[in-house]
RNA sequence: GGCCCUAUCGUCUAACGGUUAGGACGUAAGCUUCUCAAGCUUAAAAUCCGGGUUCGAUUCCCGGUAGGGUCACCA
């Protein structure tokens, strides 16, 4: 019994490369299934081939639409387009057709069983005629790998004629679709040789395989809620989708370039499955942030502002000097505090923002840095200050003049006594920027007005 | 437990029989305008163990150990 391929036969696309993935919308995009789509993507690409997308949904208890919903979201986000969709709770007819073939060649029979859901009851189940021998397959990164299939014995391929079961879908749909490759996580190695004794029962050829490493949690067990943010969701207030490829194209693969920040083009023209780890990787956030770091470094600065202002709290946004002329200028300070979006917020609820929108409120002791103890002289800085910089050109008054006009009385003076309380001044923070460049963010008046409010806090 | 997969710095990895075992992240120290951040420089840090094969093993083979995956009328 053969059966031809209508997708090669209606694209006549019989020698391209069309890989896939599968999920089951029973949970949301996790990111082994995000890097799984991105190898995929990469494959698919590489060999200028099709990479399409199929919800696996024929247990219709377990999948909700919303996680369908979320993992086409997720790719969505990730910008990994697929070239074909399809849903297999849409397609139980192809299924039966299957099952029907299968039964009628003798390959597969019906049998009545006590059911596992309410033993007193019996159901028809559908099982393959296993053949009972070894299985061979090649594994594009593992090699060879060899199975007995006895053991699996004449294992349930459906639970009906119309309820089709996942190793008998995945065949009849990946044959369907046309798929060559199937690129997929390391846990569906045992599943291969059942599809593959369903292949050979249904005479239909068999696809090219490679299974990628697992994305393991820190204690080097699988990758589960219980270990955090494993939801590619969770990523995207945070994180740039490029980063996110960024790393996770880096996570078990590994071009032999010396850079390490590529491009998707970059990524699509050096993928070569053979390249592909062996090994389970540790998803790493560490490593992710640096790399989204990266990214942050390179947006443009409309961009990085959009961002900021979206992160910023309402409390930030009503201080009575806010502006986005400020927030402009401040964008490079910012930009090199954070290294997620979500960093942003962080910054604003430590307070670490407000100086540039609103005068700092502080005791006059704090004036006094690490080694000083006369607020006396604090205050006589505070003026020196004030004169020096009140005689500069507001037109010019820019970090490198303002440095230049106080360096020398600073370094004369002991620049921890000078800028301590300057910077203090400004900012009202232990940490902070330095005192020039936010005396040029703030302004000449707004900065001479906190030079005289600082010393007008000394009696 | 059966079957299957895997094993290089803490982490991600390079090396495809011959290297002072390289890079990145992280860590430490130093430098750079007071503090912080960023940046730069430097440092510490690895071939799981035991046998082979070979003139020579990170690399090939075998065994052990360790870790992981999988054993549904889920996918």
């Amino acid at each position: 019994m053969k059966f031809s391929n209508p997708f090669q036969k209606k694209s006549g696309t019989e020698a391209k490369v069309v890989t896939r993935i599968a999920p089951s919308p029973t949970g949301p995009l996790h990111v082994g299934t995000a890097r799984s789509a991105l190898f995929n993507y990469l494959f698919a690409k590489h060999h200028g081939g099709l990479f399409l997308l199929r919800i696996e949904d024929t247990d219709r208890k377990r999948s909700k639409k919303e996680f369908e919903q979320d993992i086409i979201e997720g790719l969505a986000w990730l910008q990994l387009p697929y070239d074909g969709f399809e849903k297999q709770s849409l397609r139980t007819d192809i299924y039966t057709t299957y099952i029907d073939r299968l039964i009628d060649s003798n390959k597969a029979y019906s049998s009545k069983e006590a059911s596992k859901e309410d033993p007193t009851k019996t159901a028809e189940l559908i099982r393959l005629k296993n053949p009972n021998k070894d299985i061979t397959f090649h594994d594009l990164i593992r090699g060879d790998i060899t199975f007995n299939t006895a053991e699996l014995g004449d294992f349930v391929i459906a639970k009906s004629r119309s309820e089709p079961l996942y190793h008998l879908t995945v065949v009849v749909d990946d044959f369907e679709m046309g798929v060559s490759h199937i690129i997929r996580g390391e846990d569906h190695i045992s599943n291969t040789p059942r599809q593959i004794l369903i292949q050979e029962a249904l005479g239909i050829e068999r696809p090219s395989y490679a299974h990628l490493p697992l994305i393991l949690a820190e204690d080097r067990s699988k990758l589960s809620k219980r270990h955090g943010a494993v939801s590619l969701s969770a990523f995207k207030s945070g994180y740039l989708p490029d980063a996110m490829i960024n790393y996770l194209a880096f996570l078990g693969w590994n071009p032999g370039t010396k850079e390490e920040i590529l491009t998707r083009d970059e990524l699509i023209k050096l993928f070569d499955i053979s390249d592909v780890q062996k090994g389970g990787a540790i998803f790493d956030i560490v490593k992710l942030k640096a790399v989204n770091k990266k990214y942050i470094n390179r947006l443009d600065r409309e961009a990085l502002q959009e961002r900021v202002i979206s992160k910023l709290p309402t409390r930030v946004k009503q201080l009575e000097h806010f502006s986005e002329e400020i927030l402009n200028s401040a964008l490079p300070l910012i930009r090199e505090r954070i290294k997620t979006f979500d960093d942003i917020t962080a910054l604003a609820e430590n307070g670490e923002l407000d100086f540039y929108f609103a005068r700092p409120n502080y005791e006059a002791s704090r004036l006094l840095s690490k080694d000083a103890h006369d607020l006396g002289q604090v205050k006589v800085y505070l003026e020196t200050l004030h004169s020096i910089l009140g005689s500069l050109d507001a037109g010019a008054f820019s970090e490198d003049s303002i440095k230049a006009a106080v360096w020398d009385f600073a370094t004369k003076e002991g620049r921890g006594l000078v800028l301590w309380p300057m910077r203090y001044a400004l900012t009202g923070l232990a940490k902070s920027p330095d005192p020039f460049i936010i005396s040029e963010i703030l302004g000449k008046d707004e900065t001479l007005a906190r030079l005289s409010a600082a010393s007008a806090k000394i009696k």
